[in-house]
DNA sequence: GTATGTGAATTTCTTCACAGCA
DNA sequence: TGCTGTGAAGAAATTCACATAC
């Protein structure tokens, strides 16, 4: 999150951030900012801020983010096809190098840069890409099936937007993405505002 | 979450669950899930567990999902495509009444059941669907616009899939979903995995 | 016997408030 | 003066453990 808000504040043109300014924005407290950033290194200035360039290079070298990680995406439907036109994934370093589906008709059409392949030339495909994190894009109904062959190909973190909650085999790491989730916390809200409880979020 | 969770059981045909089973499933301690369930009423039964179809709807309630929710659409790219026939919005009463778009080539085509209409037509359809709730689906560079615009329509409440934060104006909710931050989380724990730490996720 | 609901204990997270540095 | 980094204080969340109910 910090490292969103960084970018944005970048691309603004500004290159120190003190605390108080950056807390306002993301909606967080200026103590709540500096304590976090305390347990990574003393990367702030007293009496001037942060510098939001250092600190971004900082967070990303954390997060993994300093070399491009490619990735798999398992299902070329229409959530797959928009999951690789998504430019936030280029931005951040995250580049598809291999598109698989299970349907026949799809197979040797393009989305995007890439070719559809057949799911079951995953384990080859990956044996020459290595890639290590993946994305399913399939149907709930085969999900598990889809995970499980992932692992095996040596894709160990997957990212899962089936709206099925598929739990990780053994050493690896599943994210659930459930994109109703997120409505149902609108839905939450709005009926609490609706009741007269503090309308604020 | 306890939702989703809830509603698999169901589907495996399980009518009664104890809190430390559906605690294994959720990967929260049973303690815990006592705990929450506690504020909202004494739902179980003791030496017996609880009632799965009967915490599926007093949580539903709670959410305000017993009756369906009409969403607004806009943006009509991939992204739009995919969430107008993403299976689960429908499954958990979101059923989408209108698109919207800005490209004039686009308009009057059809997206599942919708024909997509006129951005600038907005208030006027809106005044007649009443939708209180909206998705954003459209590039960054737009998605401060749009979110203004479905506020001044009565649309209050937003989840917003462009790749930057928009603040809520003022009587607005909005919620960020960011496709790249899980990817940014897996990035993390694989590079913690790397170095020797606890693979444990 | 089995599993809940819940006060109490514990742990974790957040905020406060201020010494220290630019 | 202005803002950071951080112990201490305070608040919140989680876990424990057990009386209670089926």
């Amino acid at each position: 999150m910090y490292l969103q808000a960084l970018r944005e504040i970048q691309s603004e043109g500004v290159s120190v951030v003190s605390s108080e300014e950056f807390g306002q924005r993301v909606d967080a407290s200026a103590a709540q900012f500096r304590k976090d950033l305390s347990y990574i290194g003393e990367l702030g200035r007293p009496g001037v801020g942060y510098d939001v360039a250092a600190l971004i290079l900082r967070i990303a070298e954390i997060l993994g983010l300093t070399q491009p990680h490619p990735l798999v995406l398992v299902g070329a439907g229409r959530l797959g096809a928009a999951l690789c036109s998504y430019p936030g994934f280029a931005e951040q370093g995250f580049r598809i190098a291999a598109v698989f589906d299970n349907d026949p008709t799809k197979m040797g059409r393009r989305l995007g840069e890439n070719v559809i392949r057949d799911i079951a030339d995953l384990p080859r495909v990956n044996a020459a890409l290595g890639c290590r994190m993946g994305i399913v894009a399939v149907p709930g109904c085969v999900a598990r099936d889809v995970v499980q062959a992932m692992v095996e190909a040596g894709i160990g973190w997957i990212l899962n937007f089936a709206p099925v909650a598929v739990g990780a085999p053994k050493g690896a790491t599943i994210r659930q993405v459930d994109l109703t989730h997120q409505l149902e916390v609108l839905s939450y809200y709005m009926t609490v505002a609706k009741h007269g409880t503090d309308p604020e979020a």
